[in-house]
DNA sequence: TTGACTACCTAAATTATTTAGGCTACTTTT
DNA sequence: AAAAGTAGCCTAAATAATTTAGGTAGTCAA
């Protein structure tokens, strides 16, 4: 079995999801490669799936989106899970949507302008079919918000 | 005031959100404007800090981490807030970590590879100073995971 | 109306990326 | 064990993307 990563493969990685943008010259000469093999490394992770793609992050303070909140939402009846996380997925201010253990059945992220859109996303989501119960935490403060995934933690992968 | 983003600001953060490595000249088609244009107007709204920076997104399955959680945090003393958050801050597998409302002080998302990875994270959470009760929420499935902002309701900001 | 400013354009210059071709070290097949 | 195939790297050339330079038109204020 090939496809093992190694060093190289590793901070090419680490170095992409700190910069998305960044250019194979750049990534060339911190892993000491020529440009033609960090292109080559960069289309195979690509086509392994391993980079899902390039985001680039908004700052959503600067667009006022200024509540950010976690919902707990109790569904009942499973007939019903496929209709709420339809509805759930279209709606453009619900970030997530987990199904989860313990106490509700569903669980969301979502990020309002203020506690107005708040309020009434939370009782359009209310009005959904199955929907018995729902608790909500604001945030008050973000310390920490990435997507960053430890690559040298999967050891499955890496090589030697 | 001027600053104020039009149709063509939008369509570019939106193209960039969903793909963020996308090159000047596609954009450009896209908007119907040419390349120099489109580079001014990127390099505007990086400046401007709209746009925080561009992110690989990798793909957490294929790097075998299956488990991703949300606990609850009742930490004591506000005293200890500072050193919880730091210690937070510095676990590569705590994606979170907001103050909130409600039960509990702090809330975290955490990503481990498996249910072992897991309980030692919350064991060592739980030794943290002023630490006094943790309540976990494991996620089954995910239907929905993004940090796109839907630039065209940031009503303030959009010019006409 | 002039001057300053913004946002756009084209064309040229520069830089980045891909392609082509070849080398070496392994691994697999005969 | 030798031959053939493969993976990964390199350099140099070709191509493509990006930036720079210089200019035009529109808007607003003095």
């Amino acid at each position: 079995m090939s496809h093992l990563l190694d060093e190289t493969d590793i901070a090419i990685l680490n170095h992409l999801q700190e910069n998305g943008r960044a250019q194979r010259n750049t990534i060339a000469e911190l892993v000491n490669l020529s440009v033609p093999s960090v292109s080559e490394r960069m289309k195979k992770l690509e086509e392994r799936g391993l980079i899902e793609g390039y985001k680039a992050i908004l700052n959503s303070k600067k667009f006022h989106f200024d509540i950010t909140a976690f919902i707990f939402v109790q569904v009942d009846g499973s007939e019903n899970y496929q209709n709420f996380v339809e509805k759930a997925s279209a709606e453009e201010e619900i970030l997530e949507c987990h199904s989860i253990t313990g106490d509700g059945s569903h669980f969301l992220k979502v990020r309002t302008k203020n506690t107005g859109s708040f309020e009434s996303l939370l009782s359009r989501i209310q009005a959904w079919e199955g929907v018995s119960k729902t608790r909500s935490n604001l945030v008050l403060s973000s310390f920490k918000e990435t997507r960053a995934i430890p690559v040298e933690h999967a050891t499955e992968l890496i090589k030697s």
